[in-house]
DNA sequence: TAGAGGATTGAT
DNA sequence: TCAATCCTCTAC
C-alpha cells in the first residue's frame, strides 16, 4: 500500500484533507508490532476558530507542532488520561490539524486486544483516547512525520461524497458559536466509529 | 507557583 | 452521572 505524499496535508482547507483522510488507513509500525486500521470518523481544527488549541494564532509548548508544515503527528494528553492523535495540516504559520477520532481495524488485531487488554476486538478503537492506545501511539509520537517514522498514513478504499456524513464536532461546549461548526466527518452506516 | 480545567472513557 | 488523573495554561 502507497504511504500518502506530505503534499497531502499541505491544502489549506483543512475540512477538505479531514474528508479525503476517511478511508485512508493509519499504520503503526511499533517494534516490529504493526497494526493497521481505516480511518472512519475526522474533526478538523483551525486557528480561525475557538475550538482548536491555536485559535488566534496563539502559540504554547504544546501546540508548537500545529505550527510546522503540515504531513507531521501532533499527540497531546486528554483529561491526564488519554492520548489524542492529529495530524497536521497546511503550511508552517498555518495552526491547522485533523484529529482522527475512529479506525476499522484491519491488521494486528493481536497487538491491539492486547494494548486494550481486551479479548474482544469489537469498538476497540471507537474514540480518539481508544484508538491511540489500541494502536500504541502516546506523546512520545508528537512531532514525528507521517512519512517515514513508526507511524504513517497510507492510500486506502475510495469514499464517495454519499458515504460521508457531516456534523458539529464533539466535546468542545467551550467554544461557543464555534462549537456548532459542521467539522466532523464520519462514514455512513459505519459500525465502527465513537458513540455520540 | 498554585489552581482550574480539559478535542475522554468506562463504571455506577 | 461522575470519578479517574496529570499536563497545560493562566493568574497572582
Amino acid at each position: 500500500m502507497k504511504v500518502l505524499p506530505q503534499t497531502f496535508y499541505w491544502d489549506k482547507n483543512v475540512t477538505r484533507i479531514a474528508k479525503n483522510l476517511l478511508g485512508k488507513v493509519l499504520v503503526t509500525n511499533i517494534q516490529g508490532k504493526k497494526s493497521r486500521g481505516i480511518i472512519v470518523e475526522t474533526e478538523a481544527y483551525s486557528y480561525k476558530e475557538r475550538g482548536c488549541h491555536a485559535y488566534n494564532n496563539k502559540m504554547t509548548a504544546r501546540n508548537q507542532i500545529m505550527f510546522e508544515k503540515g504531513g507531521l503527528a501532533y499527540v497531546y494528553l486528554c483529561y491526564g488520561i488519554h492520548h489524542l492523535f492529529n495530524v497536521v495540516t497546511n503550511g508552517s504559520g498555518k495552526a491547522e490539524a485533523v484529529l482522527l477520532r475512529a479506525l476499522q481495524p484491519v491488521e494486528g488485531f493481536a497487538w491491539m486486544t492486547h494494548r486494550m487488554n481486551t479479548s474482544s476486538i469489537k469498538r476497540i478503537t471507537s474514540g480518539p483516547g481508544k484508538l491511540t492506545k489500541a494502536m500504541g501511539i502516546d506523546r512520545t509520537f508528537n512531532g514525528k512525520d507521517l512519512i517515514t517514522s513508526e507511524v504513517c498514513i497510507e492510500e486506502g478504499m475510495k469514499v464517495n461524497n454519499k458515504q460521508i456524513v457531516t456534523s458539529a464536532r464533539i466535546g468542545i461546549d467551550y467554544a461557543g458559536p464555534d462549537a456548532k461548526l459542521p467539522w466532523r466527518f464520519y462514514l455512513k452506516d459505519n459500525e465502527w466509529i465513537s458513540k455520540v
